[in-house]
DNA sequence: TAATTGTTATACCTAGAATATAACAACCAT
DNA sequence: ATGGTTGTTATATTCTAGGTATAACAATTA
């Protein structure tokens, strides 16, 4: 797995963190049932605390997309509400569509982004 | 223009103010050319201090949204720029569309909510 | 002249982000 | 059984961002 943290960015390194592996289970660079490294490794590899790590993998299980097994460590696991999830992804979605209609992008624009994210992230 | 903060919420206020603001400009609430209420009129109606007006205003205009005239104030004038906003939009999505794949939404069900949204924003 | 415009400056407080140690129970390999 | 690793929790510190509070400025407007 293949994690990159911008240290000047303005988002927070585990928000950083959250998305990569987002991204990371998308493209199924790791899959359902397979353990993330440890919060001790992964922040060591990065160069981080471990607390962040820790942050940001208790964050993706409060989300559903991790179980914490004691002997296997970070299991991903990704609970499948689709109704929530939908939900969700509508209040996220909502400030960015507004925004691209201030700016003058069509809809099929904004929908050809979503093909485009969705080839590159499947 | 009705604007609603929640104080209780973890965004920003003056994250949620440029967000509302954004909607009135797609919605055509507010329409090029006009003016917003000054910053200590604004700040004054929803209860928050001039600088976080002041501060939603100024990233606004920093991203093109406003232009400030001394003698109108903030008025509504957006810079079109498409590659830009594409480019931006594109980077905006991409966390949230693997979010989305993670939760099992398909291609369809993602643009079936930028369709819903668009519709609802414009 | 008096009031309002955005803007800037300064100071203060609070919460969140990140780091640093340290310890805990549960598990596993040797 | 010992030693090392797992996630987790606790405490403390530093730094930054968000928000508030006054105050002042030049430019504009009534």
């Amino acid at each position: 797995m293949y994690i990159e943290i911008d240290f000047n960015s303005d988002e927070a390194i585990y928000v950083q963190l959250r998305n990569q592996i987002f991204m990371a289970i998308a493209t199924s660079q790791i899959k359902e049932g397979e353990s993330l490294p440890s919060v001790r490794a992964l922040a060591d590899t990065i160069g981080v605390n471990m607390h962040t790590v820790n942050k940001a993998y208790s964050t993706l299980r409060q989300d559903g997309f991790l179980k914490v097994d004691r002997r296997r460590g970070a299991v991903v696991a990704v609970d499948i509400d689709k109704l929530t999830s939908m939900e969700k992804m509508k209040a996220y979605l909502r400030p960015l569509i507004a925004r691209g209609i201030c700016k003058g992008l069509t809809q099929e624009e904004i929908k050809e982004l979503v093909d485009d994210l969705y080839d590159e992230l499947s």
